[in-house]
DNA sequence: TTGATAAATGTAACCCTATAACATATCAAC
DNA sequence: GTTGATATGTTATAGGGTTACATTTATCAA
């Protein structure tokens, strides 16, 4: 199981290599790596979190790389649309995605306490989804799969945590 | 499979049925289905679809029954905490329960073309994300499942669709 | 290398979604 | 009836996201 994110890692590390591995997918797929889409990838990747697209925004703002609502939303389609991020609706937040370049569904389990999120990967085709979906001529083209709960840390502190 | 949505049926009556429904239960866990709750979920049944806060509202106020946000958040919160309705975060939009006063967890088939939903039922604690959430000791409270894609009426007038 | 085309950015204005805060009214139960 | 809880009315504002259009930068073929 490849959940990664309630755990302590190596996170200089973890940020260059997916920089480098997201550098290496787009030369190969010829797309623009650029300054914006690169700063919004770094930041989303060194905070490890949901992060909402006007708290990046300030951020850009400081560092003088754009100031207005669109540069950090055309930023953000960018990576979403090729894999490099995930927008959480439940949050209205966006996290860098943990094994970028590989087609996948994510699924998200949120804390709603620390609001800490593990991706983990969920198979939508298949399950009680994918059979319903079957059942009604019903053609899953991408799917939303996100769990609210406790993560472990927030877990232990709770009362009557099951 | 309880799966609803996609077809034609007696809509007059399903409604009817459903307001019933919620009726009662109200009655039983003595909860107030006041005017506005219960006319919001009127318009929610009989529209049959997604909708937002802001077109509910449109309804409310050329009925007189409210003019300001807070009204209609105030109806869909209580909607949704008893399970007579649902947010679809996806569309940030809501819809009636196909099946009220049921403990569930729904899971969507959302059409990507027509903005039709159909509810299907989800258990999230079970397939790979109950598997995740497991290994990693998270506990799940509240899971979101929204599937897009194509309805079978509108997969049929795609071009390539499979 | 230059010129044409496509892709990306800068910027202003605006729309949609949602909540905070506080006053008022209504209900439920003793 | 009085009281405490629940629901509503209303103002203002916060937060998230897009449209539209001008400008610049990259790509690629001639």
């Amino acid at each position: 199981m490849d959940t990664i994110g309630f755990e302590a890692h190596d996170h200089k590390g973890c940020v260059r290599d997916a920089i480098a591995a997201v550098e290496t997918h787009c030369a190969e797929h010829k797309l623009q790596f650029t300054p914006v889409r690169r700063r919004v990838l770094e930041i989303l990747l060194s905070e490890h979190r949901a992060m909402g697209a006007y708290e990046i925004l300030d951020i850009l703002r400081d560092e003088g790389l754009g100031s207005q609502p669109p540069v950090v939303y055309r930023a953000l389609d960018f990576l979403v649309t090729h894999g490099f991020a995930h927008k959480i609706e439940r949050l209205n937040a966006f996290i860098a995605c943990t094994h970028p370049g590989q087609n996948h569904t994510p699924a998200f389990l949120i804390c709603r306490q620390c609001d800490a999120v593990a991706e983990a990967h969920a198979e939508p085709s298949k399950g009680m989804l994918g059979r319903a979906a079957a059942d009604t001529g019903f053609v899953i083209e991408q799917a939303v799969v996100e769990a609210m709960g406790l993560c472990p840390k927030c877990c232990k502190g709770a009362a009557n945590c099951a």
